[in-house]
DNA sequence: AATGAATGAGGATTCATTCAT
DNA sequence: GATGAATGAATCCTCATTCAT
């Protein structure tokens, strides 16, 4: 996930990561890094400037990989009904394989913890981006209703964040099948064709 | 908000809400507080266990007024469809009117701050308890799909809550006209009359 | 000598002037002045901003204590040479009552860790405008050579300063005849006579 | 300046030196002196065994220079008054050319940071004694009065220092002219000739 | 010789909480 | 009830020093 870190990095930004989800930002001290980390802290603080740094550092490490990950899906070959499905199915798949960097997202990205600068670069470096553009094919084509991509985006992705987090936190069932559901529940909310059978 | 509360009681919630939605958890602390409540520490320790039991107190008394507010839409005469459209209706109001209480609970919610008893506390008091119910009956009654009633409102309570936040923190325009088609793309979403159109 | 201050602010006040000069600033931690006062760390930090706040506090009521010592013997009525002795031997008798004090003054009258707003405000609070202005009326009046004032109130200080210091950490003598033997010295190398004499 | 030592012992020598002047020692950290020098830590206690040993190494280094520097002007064949004059015009000489070293000398000959040790040798390497033996040379031939020669130097000195202080620091001026007058009033402060005038 | 990564004790400061008034 | 001074453990971070290369 830290791939272009080198070791010492990748052990604080993954333990870090890990901590900040099981116990909250509040109780992640530094001193608790380093013990699970393995790496002292005179050294975190040779490859980091600060607390804030390794937390934005995190947040810019995940928001690219989750980027590239989903991008994957919606830059195959396809129409944009199934471009929609891939790219959503990929923003499933991390939640699954990668709950913690999903997490960490959904919980910081909105967080003044996160340098506004940092934000901006997530948003060109992230799937959002690409995401809005198919929203916006899928206005001109005609195929959807005339929102606000953005905003159609924003809710979409709201409403997977949500169900993950009941499926993590509480005790809802989110397999492979009610995914596919989900997905289609997104997309008939706002297909053309639906809008007339209503 | 906090009515059940006495005056003391009530300046320091309010506060502590303020300090939290604007500066995070960690960045408030109790001596904050008490400048900006004008209850001196002392005397919060008096009303109040600890700092934990502030912010869970906090959380029971947003929950049991978000709870009322948003019932008051759903056990209103009228159809399912109806009652679920006013139902979430009231949450986006709830929102606009009260953006700090509903980011609040939005951000702790899965939080292990918040103890598990007030958790649980909260789904029997809040409105999730009758609006699954709302979802359940338009189950039985085949207006919408069949999927976990638990789920679907985690899914559309996600949509809402990412709008809002998208239009908080964002640029996202959040009109009363983009509400209603988003609480109708939600219905659209699961309703039984589209899967068969779509 | 910190009469202005609270009991606390005392206690801080008079062990941190201590320690700084039995061991340095750079050995004086606040783990030490907290130890050594008998206050708590948390307590000292209730009554001063920062470890630079209490230096420069320190050096501030250090300069008006002696400012205040050392202008009752320039302002007693008398002629200009008998209150420059008069003065001069003040800024002795500080430093056999005070040693600390005057050490601490000559250490730091010169350093960054000292504010500029705090040695400018020391200079009128303190007693080298006195000085500096007996010395101009001495010009006036002819009884000295024309040098800058202030130059030669620097040289007459230093001068003290040496033998002070050459006495408490050396082993040079330093007796109240000795004393007035130097003052003397100090008047006979800037006065007109003398010059003529030469 | 260093000329005893190595190319590596010499950028870290003057680094400090400078850094010291600059910021005081406890704003002085190895990893400063180190990016200062471009010489790595490791590298620099390969050469040094401390932080302190630098600094002492320092003081040794400066105070040789200064001693022969001074040494020349007092060793100059000469009356005891021409002698006088010249060695203090070294005095002043190097606290303008070399006005760092002069300052530190100044603030750590006193400092418990210097190793007794090398105070002692400092005192038998430096000019104070040569300085001292003229003064003894002086009262025995009854130019100036009978006070302890060492105090006497040290009245002096701090005269000067003082001036260069205030010059430095302050805006004092302090041209050649003024030197030479201040010098003078050194000499009349302590002649013979000058008491019986008086 | 030379590098700079690594160490961890110690630094200043904060903060939830208690206690005397 | 109410105040805010007092506590001291815990926080983030620095820094002299060591060590592997």
């Amino acid at each position: 996930m830290f791939d272009k870190y080198n070791k010492v990095q990748q052990a604080v930004l993954e333990t870090t990561l890990r901590i900040i989800i099981q116990r909250e930002l509040q109780a992640t001290s530094m001193a608790l890094i380093a013990k699970e980390s393995g790496v002292s802290t005179g050294n975190i603080y040779h490859y980091f400037q600060s607390k804030e740094d390794i937390v934005n550092e995190l947040y810019k490490g995940i928001v690219t990989f989750n980027g590239e990950y989903v991008i994957q899906g919606l830059n195959q070959k396809g129409t944009i009904r199934e471009r929609f499905n891939w790219g959503w199915e990929k923003v499933i798949e991390l939640s699954k394989k990668y709950p913690e960097g999903f997490l960490f997202i959904e919980q910081y990205s909105f967080s003044p913890y996160i340098y506004e600068e940092v934000k901006k670069e997530a948003y060109s470096g992230g799937w959002c981006g690409p995401m809005n553009k198919l929203y916006a094919e899928a206005i001109d084509q005609q195929l959807i209703i005339d929102m606000q991509p953005e905003l159609m985006v924003q809710m979409h992705y709201g409403s997977i964040v949500y169900m993950v987090k009941g499926h993590i936190h509480g005790n809802i069932e989110f397999t492979e099948e009610i995914a596919r559901n989900a997905i289609q529940a997104c997309w008939n909310g706002i297909s053309r064709d639906i809008q007339i059978a209503n």
